[in-house]
DNA sequence: CTTCTTACA
DNA sequence: TGTAAGTA
């Protein structure tokens, strides 16, 4: 049996959540109407969040704070999703992911969506 | 008590 | 974004 945590189970109330990642309700419910971050609800419609639930609202977080468009992180997911099929994965741990997705999100946030061009 | 949606400031 | 209102 593997000891791995199973970081995309959703099990996270909004609550603990909130506590978390310092967001509001307000904020996380915002992000996900604009759809910059997947969602999942439960019993009594109730939201749900994953360990990497978590970690994206991190990212979006410090995205929006660095004075980021709502519309270029969102254009940025689409993109991600879309492009998943013929990827080579490679084993990595959850930090060097993280720091890869950020970078990524960083690198797609600097090119060809700069308003001097 | 916690969360949800809708709507207004 | 905050918050009030009426629910589930």
């Amino acid at each position: 049996m593997s000891k791995e945590i199973k970081r995309d189970l959703p099990i996270l109330s909004l609550k603990i959540v909130m506590a978390l990642t310092d967001l509001t309700a307000r904020q996380i419910r915002y992000y996900e109407e604009k759809k910059l971050i997947s969602y999942h609800r439960s019993e009594g419609n109730q939201r749900m969040f994953s360990l990497n639930d978590i970690d994206e609202l991190l990212i979006i977080k410090e995205m929006i704070d660095s004075g980021e468009n709502i519309k270029d992180i969102q254009a940025y997911r689409q993109k991600k999703t879309s492009s998943y099929q013929n990827t080579t994965f490679k084993t990595v741990s959850d930090e060097e992911a993280r720091d890869i997705f950020r970078n990524e999100m960083m690198r797609y946030l600097e090119i060809g969506n700069n308003p001097l061009d």
